[in-house]
DNA sequence: CCGATTTTATACCGACCGGTATAATTCTTC
DNA sequence: GAAGAATTATACCGGTCGGTATAAAATCGG
């Protein structure tokens, strides 16, 4: 009961995700973000709450449905096709066409005001996330054999992740796929054999 | 003649770079940088024109001061030590402890919003100059026999360059020195041997 | 048609943004 | 000491920030 709303939410929210993932957390203002959706401050509070809470719903939106190559991907069955393909996932998501540039958790946690300290530590929180769980398959991997003995599964998932971080600021400074690609490529030589 | 500043502008051209350099351009608020400075705002106007004009001075300061090693490991023999010499500085000036952690290029880099357009563009620039100049010293080390016949030198120093900038994220995400350093070890594993 | 309920549109809030006008203060030079 | 030049401190500018109070409009169940 009650007026129905005149606007989709879900398109709404996509909107807020790409406005967030190209300008970032503080470079986006509660006006682009309404321009950009078509609807009106009190709609976007009462629908989301405020910038902080739709940022969160927004960046939960991009793991979702831009990162979930990244859980696929370590259920490859050896290293350093995990290794790859999270690599190749990065790069094509940051590469997309129809995509803003780069990463939008790279983006948005970069430099910040005092104001968005919560923001940025979430945003950190993320990536640590990520690298801890690489971390625990290349584990298994050197377990398994599929890695070298002595080899260090928290030094490799670092490694990926600085070069997916580095893909990120390459692709928001308007690098285009294929040259990524091939950057890939040679980041992986680094990677052990099994 | 007229009335002596109360305050050391070389002091001052410092704290700013400090701040901008943790908190970004956006970040960095006019009183930020008076209060950090110990100055009021008609002497920051009076002294540095405007905060873009601040911005600018701070960014060369940081190139001739934190960035000259850079310039310096163009200079060596080979490539390889030039690739090195290059990772190792970005992460000694990345991680060092009296620092703002990770890099003010890549820092400022990311998300902006529309009113810092011509900032994001300068500081895309700053990256070009850098990856371009890398790229012509590959070549030439191409062509001297120093790297193999088949290598692509604008792709080696993207790699190189993309490793630089993705230590520069683990660094202000609190990644400390010897972490970074044993990544810079297996991303040189990549590097073509003469 | 009548509340009850929810979403709209408009107008507004205090705080802060980058930047500046004004005038008092402190120096040098005559 | 007076004139002139430069820096200081104070107070202020219009604009935008994130966020909200108020009330009109649109739907429901009765």
């Amino acid at each position: 009961m009650g007026r129905p709303r005149e606007f989709d939410a879900d398109d709404a929210l996509q909107t807020a995700l790409e406005l967030f993932w190209r300008k970032g957390y503080e470079g986006t203002s509660i006006t682009d973000l309404t321009d950009g959706m078509g609807i009106t401050k009190p709609s976007l509070y009462g629908t989301f709450g405020n910038k902080e809470e739709l940022f969160r719903m927004a960046l939960q939106r991009y793991e979702e449905n831009y990162m979930a190559f990244f859980w696929s991907a370590l259920e490859q069955p050896d290293a350093r096709t995990v290794a790859f393909d999270i690599l190749r996932g990065f790069v094509n998501a940051q590469t997309e066409e129809c995509n803003p540039g780069g990463c939008l958790v790279v983006n948005a946690a970069r430099a910040c005001s005092d104001a968005a300290l919560e923001i940025h530590k979430t945003i950190v929180e993320r990536i640590q996330v990520g690298q801890k769980a690489l971390a625990r398959r290349f584990d298994r991997a050197k377990r398994e054999g599929d890695l070298p003995a002595d080899s260090n599964p928290e030094d490799l998932a670092r490694f990926i992740m600085t070069v997916a971080q580095g893909t990120a600021v390459q692709a928001s400074s308007g690098a285009g796929r294929d040259e990524v690609y091939r950057l890939v490529d040679i980041a992986m030589k680094s990677f052990p054999r099994s």
